[in-house]
DNA sequence: AAGGCCAGACTACAAGTGTAGAATATTTAT
DNA sequence: ATAAATATTCTACACTTGTAGTCTGGCCTT
């Protein structure tokens, strides 16, 4: 996952990763709807995710689909994440979060059993 | 933790939490160093910084002094990174992240203990 | 067929970023 | 005191990002 989105990219990026594709105008409409964007501000963006190598643009219709992986860019993020704030340590990470937000007695519980799975 | 740091101007910080306070011109040696700065790149970003409100310089000898705490920077990144890529969610991202990337025993022993401190 | 409406293309533009060269001020060595 | 060295300031510049406005070519309506 060599690409790099912008915040704005990225939120155009969610809306694609909820369906297998769309068409550009659809993307607009909700991006309009959820974030006020006008639907130029979409239109941009997705030529450049286009550009990029995020989407691929089919015919007709201006349908769009994303060429990288939701999952893929999540991992990769995280990894670039926990290097940045964290030196790369998860544990570091999860003692400071924790230490800082309160989960609910479910999601320890649930967060316990995630971890137990390993060993 | 309103103020947004740049990549480029995070590293500067890294290299300035480090330490109390520090000399413009040591911080420019260690980053020219570690990443590879000409010094005035580091002049640029540290006056950038200063302009942020995230550095406070002194005179005599342009010495410069975090005014941003490391841990509440961790701290609100990390929500912006959740919330971004796992909504918010913890347990997604432990999860996402476990699956993916192996963790030495002892840390996962760890990072047990570092749960079991909940409840 | 002529006019209106709208999807999509093209253009724009200020702010922020990465990166540093050129110019100047200041300190140090002779 | 001068010159050499070096610390700081000023200026630059292309690229990215957020955010749209304007224009155009077709389909839709009458």
């Amino acid at each position: 996952m060599d690409i790099k989105l912008s915040y704005a990219e990225f939120n155009v990026m969610k809306v694609l990763w909820q369906n297998v594709s769309m068409k550009a105008l659809d993307i607009a409409n909700i991006t309009k709807e959820q974030i006020g964007w006008e639907k130029n501000t979409t239109y941009t963006l997705i030529n450049r995710l286009i550009k990029k190598g995020a989407i691929k643009r089919s015919e007709p219709n201006f349908i769009c689909e994303s060429i990288i992986n939701h999952s893929e860019v999540q991992i990769a993020e995280s990894k670039s994440f926990l290097d940045k704030m964290y030196n790369g340590s998860l544990n570091m990470f999860v003692k400071a979060f924790l230490s800082e937000n309160e989960l609910s007695e479910e999601e320890i519980v649930e967060l316990k059993n995630i971890i137990n799975k390993y060993k």
